[in-house]
DNA sequence: CGTAAGTGGAATCTCGGATTCCGGTTAGCG
DNA sequence: CGCTAACCGGAATCCGAGATTCCACTTACG
């Protein structure tokens, strides 16, 4: 492969993966063509198809926020602060949608394939050891799990396009609201039937 | 108009306003005549356009959710749990998806109308009313307002197709977990910056 | 009954992408 | 330097999803 190829193509998964984490999983090839600042041709000469594309920054994704997890994981003493830590991160600007979303929805194209499946179930695995420890610290309320969590990640941050604006523009900050209602001591029995 | 015309009209707006709660302002036109019962010749007889028909069911939706609101503040002597009757009340099965979409994503062909502006208005206010007795009240977070309400309800209820599905099924569940962290004294700050 | 009001639903039209194609460019070997 | 296999850009083409239109056929009801 000639040395112009492979700089676009690092170009193209480094677009591909801001559009998408922009845009969500749906965005346009020529949207990514133009990010990349090449032609939509250029695309499909090292990807089969667009859900090659997809596929490949599913990967791209699924090991950056294990990698996050991990570090959260390591950094904190308690398993609440890691949590804390790591949602933040999957809600700092320009960050992951995709990673959550290939985390729940089934997107075939991306979740279909050998590794990623592996990689994925690892990181849950981890993900859900380090809610029960938090849980087990008495930090974290026993009736929510990693499920909740996980799916909640992924309504805020994978559909940008169909969250209201301020929702859009600030996950994390309701992100954190949901954490807050996830303390333990939080939950709140509903009132009595009405008046 | 015909007996029977009169009656299939009604037939229409009520289908389209179960279609557009399961599937979103976006449903297609054909899906809500199939649940009418009618071709789609039959929607276009009585309403110029596809916005037309949203328009109404928009119309429809706002009015049911005042009422929804105003017997909610009636029925408890708290704001706090008038609040939470009112959330767990959109996010029954079967409702208003719709109802809060309208609320806030600009919809033109819903929201640009005399009458709904007025409307939706009118509900902001109370609502926010409310919000703002909670907080006096001390049951709620002073740092949080209607407008995060609003966007949660149209978060959880508005999009279903892009929710993963366990969120689709029971939106109430994530609703309260939110209600629980808009609670007076849930927030937390963030932990320290790290070890 | 007669006929204007109504009806279903196939056919048509649009639009937003995905994918293909090819004439024009280059990297980089000899 | 030339040459040519690799590359490119992006217009042209292809498609599926839905909105909207149209009309031969029914039916309510004066």
């Amino acid at each position: 492969m000639r040395a112009d190829a492979r700089r676009n193509l690092d170009k193209i998964v480094e677009a591909a993966a801001e559009v998408v984490s922009e845009r969500g999983v749906n965005a346009p090839m020529e949207a990514i063509a133009k990010r990349a600042g090449v032609g939509v041709g250029t695309l499909y000469r090292r990807f089969p198809d667009r859900d090659a594309l997809i596929a490949a920054v599913g990967d791209l994704y699924i090991h950056t926020m294990a990698n996050a997890l991990d570090t959260a994981a390591r950094d904190r003493a308690d398993a609440w602060s890691a949590i804390w830590d790591f949602v933040s991160w999957v809600a700092a600007p320009g960050r992951a949608a995709l990673a959550t979303a290939l985390a729940v929805v089934p997107e075939e194209a991306i979740v279909d394939r050998e590794e990623f499946a592996r990689m994925r179930a690892g990181w849950v695995e981890r993900f859900d050891a380090l809610v029960r420890r938090a849980q087990a610290e008495g930090s974290m309320r026993a009736d929510v799990g990693v499920e909740d969590l996980i799916h909640l990640l992924n309504v805020f941050t994978c559909h940008p396009d169909d969250l209201p604006a301020p929702v859009a523009a600030d996950p994390g900050r309701y992100l954190r609201l949901m954490l807050d209602g996830m303390k333990a001591g939080a939950a709140t029995p509903p009132p009595d039937a009405g008046a």
